[in-house]
DNA sequence: TTGTAGGCGTTATCAT
DNA sequence: ATGATAACGCCTACAA
């Protein structure tokens, strides 16, 4: 029908022509219309929606020197990311306190295979960086060319603002459960690559719950005994490593997962094998997602305050930013607790 | 230890000026290196390393006049869409096409409840929009500026690219297949408010899949009866709305959810009413989320190519942007189709 | 191969 | 209450 215009976007040079004032008072009359006079303003908007004139927010930004958006840094591409629940909750925490500063939210991810370029290409005001240890020298870096950051997640590193979880204390509490259960022949399923030598890194977040769990049965004197097997945080990796344990022989009674995405891939493997939760077996999960109150049976769990996690990390993030610096390095701490739902039981004293 | 150097960020000029060349020949040997002798280069990189030079992101969109992000715009706070599957899913696919061409992906959602604010600031070469009709004046106003467009979900307004999905074709098998199945007593599970007066636009999603059910019913001859409870697609929105269908006294033996999260939480109402799944309610859902085949028992339910969804809008419009305009208006449909598994059985002859 | 100069579209400073 | 002008930091003809 009518025929497109395709010209040049209008600018603010355009709408000061237009409406017969300068440049800078069509600047005021979007950012401080208190120091125009009321009708100018209102007449210079006019003309500028007749124009369909837009503050540029490119320029804007450059001239601010601020973008209003925060970061999120992220080791995993994000084509494999967005379906994680966990993932997903963090993210729902952490827009709640950007929208609620008026911040946006950008996802930064490694960029044909490169972190650094990602970063380098990122407008954002400071990032927050989750699931990355702090000796990537891609965090150094950025941390170092004056952005601020907040490490999520990471062995605590000195000199970083940090949101933390005290997942240890929460694997004990998981361990400590199955045992007062009688448990003692217990399966853990980790969270690393079955190829390296040392699959779990003892600085990561796995690595303080395995070490929480290996406490409890520690504690526990030589009755019990716990195996490890590793596998993807995944349903899939979940039911794989179950299955393959038990093809292998193993036959626990009580197995702490290091993530609920691999328990209920255990209620997977469990009803092919034919086996009752928690009647032959019990099971403990770990991060308390959504989906973990509905799985059958209800999965008992290592809570941890996920979109609080996000929350506060954003809002941290924003004191530095307002602060002028990454100078403050705060560090806090949130706490995990056991909730018992219906995957665990007593041992059955029959074998 | 040392002291912080809180000194300002190094520009090309600092560089040019380390390395003693032009301001042109640095921006050569992050650009072109190409046009610059190649010992030249190095040096030049290796002065700004030293430096701790980085292109200023901000600065090199504006006089590019791109952006290199791809702008996802949804109507719903992003703070209650990350831990919804089917956007996970969506954004997957979306990362996918995008990462694969260098483009970040930007979540654009209302902005203190104004879309058309989080729009203006938004950086982006266009926009993929879900979930929001076209008639939104808000998009309109995007496209008019010459931003490339495309619609995802939305009833196919003429003008803009779009990608959709045969909502109704899928919705059809799913009602033929309880039909089939001697099912007679049908309850549809809608997702929209149930304050207003007419809660699903015949224009939507969801309108076009009752128009499918109600085709399948229609078709069946006056024996088949169906009614319409609706809610929020979420677990918790199914399991009240099944909880509440029964406290009113319906008795339905087969259940047609339009989400797979509805579907999840009909799982959970029929076994808090000790109805067993499929032997006394037989259950198709919607979308085939991931955990839809980890349910128990595993769901029947409609097939949707969510992630592929995802990679088709963000790849045309990556040609759109390409084109350099937003002229053509290619439409893509995908397919929809029935997957049985283990929700749906035969209906009880005896009452 | 390298340098000069103008432009990208705003905002901010300082006058008037 | 307005306006002129200089940043903001980079890219890119065009010239040398």
């Amino acid at each position: 029908m009518a025929v497109e215009q395709r010209t040049r976007r209008p600018g603010i040079a355009d709408v000061a022509r237009a409406a017969g004032v300068s440049k800078t008072a069509v600047s005021f009359a979007f950012n401080r219309p208190e120091r125009l006079r009321p009708e100018t303003a209102t007449r210079i908007r006019e003309v500028a929606e007749t124009l369909g004139y837009r503050p540029h927010p490119v320029a804007r930004m450059l001239s601010r020197r601020q973008t209003q958006t925060v970061g999120i840094l992220t080791p995993q591409a994000l084509s494999v990311i967005f379906s994680n629940p966990f993932f997903g909750a963090f993210s729902e925490g952490a827009a709640l306190a950007a929208e609620e500063s008026g911040y946006g939210l950008h996802f930064v991810s490694p960029m044909h295979g490169s972190l650094s370029r990602a970063i380098g290409r990122a407008i954002v005001d400071g990032f927050v960086v989750i699931g990355l240890s702090a000796d990537h020298p891609e965090v150094e870096e950025v941390h170092r060319s004056g952005l601020p950051v907040v490490l999520v997640d990471s062995t605590g590193l000195s000199g970083y603002a940090s949101v933390e979880v005290d997942d240890e204390g929460g694997a004990r509490a998981a361990a400590e459960h199955l045992l007062e259960l009688g448990h003692r022949d217990l399966l853990i399923l980790g969270v690393g690559s079955p190829e390296l030598a040392s699959p779990i890194d003892p600085g990561s977040v796995m690595g303080r719950r395995l070490a929480g769990y290996r406490a409890a049965i520690a504690q526990a004197g030589g009755s019990a005994v716990a195996s490890l097997v590793v596998g993807p945080a995944t349903i899939e990796g979940g039911l794989a490593a179950v299955s393959g344990a038990w093809r292998e022989g193993r036959r626990p009674t009580g197995i702490l997962a290091m993530s609920d995405a691999m328990a209920i891939g255990t209620l997977q493997a469990a009803r092919n094998l034919g086996l009752s939760v928690p009647r032959d077996l019990s099971l403990v999960g770990f991060d308390d997602i959504d989906m973990a109150r509905y799985t059958d049976p209800p999965l008992t769990t290592v809570h941890q305050p996920i979109r609080r996690k996000g929350e506060e990390a954003v809002r941290l993030l924003l004191s530095l930013v307002a602060d002028g610096g990454s100078a403050r390095t705060e560090r806090r701490l949130l706490e995990t607790r056991l909730i018992v739902r219906g995957s665990t039981a007593p041992r059955r004293p029959a074998s």
